[in-house]
DNA sequence: AACAGCTACTAAATCGGTTTAGTATGCTAT
DNA sequence: ATAGCATACTAAACCGATTTAGTAGCTGTT
């Protein structure tokens, strides 16, 4: 007895050598064998003037011409996948970012973009939000998709990686890595000069988290701008941000602190300007307008500084530009024979953006 | 005569077959081939225990820990591109945004991530600024990758395309797309029933562009939620946003116009809260307290809402929610069977969040 | 003794391109 | 007549995996 069993029937997957009927019919994209077949040319012979190869010189227009014609005609666009493979180049990097859905990343990103696939480039995101397994694995499951370069954001990657590794505002002086860097300390005396013209002397301050590979240099150069004007810093109206999260709140949070202190302060520098936003929140609930009672200077310059109300004073990173400057090197790097020298560091410069969140101080 | 020409002295690259030692010296990741030599098995043997296919339960315990131990040793990676390539898997899916670095895009993918990766998936983002032949190519352009699916961001894909493809706020009742859309009939209807309750019947509106997938539909659910209120809309006091990017300015501008008009009005309803941040500016710059003289509703709820000055009041549009969704429902269908039915469309319930930015209508 | 059936593998095809080495043909120069 | 050379290609290896079909060796059964 026959039975026929609908379920089992199945649609039979047409080889790669079939006819270009057959492949277009069942939704497969053109291969180059069925082209070829088509044309009644060799693949070799195909390839090279697709690829418009030094091997195609001795192929008379007449013939690239036909061949050009098919492939537009038929819609032809190579197997990536196959070419990587063949070539063993992927055209492809990797980007590791705390969140992708941070303003300071997004930016990065957009510049990054920018570059990248100009230069025929696609990159694979992956944000890893700090967790350590992950900024562990990411870079090798990257490597495994063969990312021919890797660009970390933010992120003190550790592990020695096979490719060349660009890293913004990340880790410093790690053997293979290129730092592109903000000039700190001038970041720190643009804002500091800023608030010390204005005649502010006690300036409240709150520190980056722990983790974050800016804390420390930032602080640093904060502490020796104020050196260099005569200010000192009075180290119980100095906070820093807890958590990992990267929202206002966490500004918030330390700047209820500094108010519960009791210390007076007529200025705060912030971390950034997510913890700048959040601050000015305290502030106002703790009875403090705007710029008249307290200045408030963030750090960044992203999107939402400028529409802020009041609209906010801070230091701009060049995140867009450090993004393509990023891309840029890294793809040099690639380019560059394996053991050529490379850029250990690029520095990038800072500017005071002023706006309406600061002004003289009061007098005492 | 022979001279020594050092420029032209080039390492030898070790092909696959080489010994491990030649491999990893060279910074070469260990083959199948290699590490199959090293155990003294065939690549098939190896393969399917690393896979765990089927086919390995066959092979006793003893050496399929062999297998795997000099696996973990020699820290093997199978190579993903080759791996793709036989299976005619990607793991990979594209995603196309207007910009990368705006936050409705930056929340969407956030979610998009957080299911991919957990599946096994990466995936290529790319933002072609609403410039309409990138609209067309970079779809092509990610199949050419052997991307597996495709999701659209607030973007209207028109070419077919032979792979699974979810549209975020995208067009509607495409062949072959999967729309996730807010329910808009209720948005409006809980935008409409705040003001009301709150007093107000002269309101302001901000329509988005014309090429904003959203603009149509958002605004005739506002017209049907006015009419079912018993609110008029007066046409003079409805403004709609020009140009493509999206800065707050857009909302900044049209919002100066509508009060050039003279029309009076209480309220304003923006299209999103960009354009409300940039309206709330403007309103201040025309003399107008927030939410005192008017009251402003935004639409979507990005991050940077809830720290405005006034927090802003706006209809929460569950843009993570949302991104998992389209991610989820993306991989549903490359799981699928060729062929096989698929949702249309999925809608997604908007929440109104109250905040400062909305007050009783003042007695007129 | 012959055969089936199981165990423990392996050989070889395959994915879709790129690239190297080679070959057939016709032409020119000795 | 034939070596030499350019022209116009092609055959086949190769990239690094997966996967199918098959085989050698052993055990157990009739």
């Amino acid at each position: 007895m026959w039975e026929t069993i609908a379920h089992d029937i199945v649609m039979p997957r047409p080889k790669s050598g079939t006819s270009l009927r057959a492949r277009k019919a069942s939704g497969l994209s053109v291969s180059l064998k069925s082209l070829a077949e088509h044309v009644g040319l060799s693949q070799a012979a195909v390839s090279l003037v697709i690829n418009s190869s030094p091997g195609a010189k001795s192929i008379p227009h007449r013939t690239q011409e036909l061949i050009r014609k098919a492939a537009r005609e038929l819609n032809y666009r190579p197997n990536h996948i196959a070419r990587s493979l063949r070539q063993q180049r992927s055209y492809t990097i990797g980007v590791v970012v705390p969140e992708i859905s941070e303003g300071y990343a997004a930016l990065v990103m957009s510049g990054i973009e920018d570059h990248l696939l100009q230069e025929g480039y696609f990159y694979f995101v992956v944000s890893h939000r700090h967790r350590d397994e992950l900024i562990q694995e990411y870079p090798l499951m990257l490597q495994q998709r063969a990312v021919e370069g890797l660009i970390a954001v933010d992120t003190a990657i550790t592990s020695a990686s096979q490719v060349p590794l660009v890293a913004v505002s990340g880790h410093r002086e790690l053997p293979g890595v290129t730092n592109i860097v903000l000039d700190h300390a001038l970041a720190a005396t643009l804002a500091m000069e800023h608030l010390t013209k204005l005649g502010h002397r006690q300036i409240a301050f709150i520190k980056g988290q722990a983790f974050s590979s800016d804390t420390a240099i930032r602080w640093e150069s904060v502490r020796n701008a104020a050196q260099a004007l005569g200010v000192t810093i009075n180290e119980r109206i100095v906070g820093q941000l807890e958590g990992e999260s990267s929202s206002p709140e966490l500004g918030y949070v330390v700047t209820k602190k500094l108010l519960a202190s009791g210390e007076p302060f007529t200025a705060l520098f912030a971390f950034n300007d997510i913890s700048a936003i959040g601050a000015i929140q305290a502030l106002r609930e703790g009875g403090r307008s705007i710029p008249q009672d307290v200045s408030v200077v963030g750090f960044d310059d992203i999107q939402s500084a400028a529409f802020q109300n009041p609209a906010l004073t801070t230091v701009r990173q060049p995140l867009r530009e450090m993004g393509m400057l990023a891309a840029e090197t890294l793809l040099l790097r690639i380019a560059a024979p394996p053991g050529a020298e490379y850029p250990k560091e690029i520095v990038v410069q800072p500017e005071l953006i002023c706006r309406a969140s600061t002004a003289t101080a009061p007098s005492a």
